[in-house]
DNA sequence: AATACATATGAACACATAAGCATATGAACA
DNA sequence: TGTTCATATGCTTATGTGTTCATATGTATT
């Protein structure tokens, strides 16, 4: 008799597909320079768009549209002031994760 | 006198450009399903290669061409035994980041 | 040495993604 | 109401990415 992987036992403790997915989505999002910049900015202090556009150095276009991802993934909020909307980080996860991530980077 | 940003003393407190570059770079690695099953599994067993694609039901190629990937961001790391390499997780900080992104997905 | 087996690699293709341009939306204020 | 200003959106293009197929590498076994 042969060795075999036991496959079954190992699927059924997988996280299901789903979070999985989620996970990856999530992922995606700081997997950009720019968005990683915009968070960064952010953890600073909250900004118009057309502030980070001139802190990035960057199109307000390429703003708008990565800001739109980072609210998708509720990792940003907003509110409006006049005629400005104010992006801000929309929770403290978002600095934990990063601080991980920077302590895997510098060892 | 207007309103107006001082971008200069933000700029001064951004992480480096470098820094930037390789947070992005590892989510990058953590941003797609495949890799995240890939460390989930091993997070439960190491494997070889063979059984990765079991699990998986992929590719041998595929799971190949990622492992190659999650091998140069440190990741995991393999033994020789026999004619299979059995890969595992690198480190902890695998599993922390984990945790913290589930956390936040679980909200 | 020859063969079998596990894994790695290169090329090709299909699909996703970021950025820029032009323009639309929508709030503020004259 | 019309104009202005900040931001958002649709489209296009260039670039990147994951998977597969075919094949190379390299280790064990006979």
């Amino acid at each position: 008799m042969e060795y075999e992987l036991n496959t079954e036992n190992l699927l059924d403790n997988m996280p299901d597909e789903e979070l999985i997915y989620n996970m990856a989505e999530l992922f995606k999002v700081f997997s950009d320079s720019t968005r990683v910049r915009i968070l960064c900015a952010l953890g600073l202090s909250e900004l118009t768009v057309g502030d980070i556009a001139k802190v990035l150095e960057m199109n307000q276009s390429a703003i708008s549209h990565q800001l739109r991802m980072l609210k998708q993934a509720r990792l940003v909020k907003f509110r409006r002031d006049g005629k400005n909307l104010i992006y801000s980080l929309a929770d403290d996860h978002v600095k934990t994760i990063f601080s991980q991530i920077t302590e895997h980077i510098m060892e």
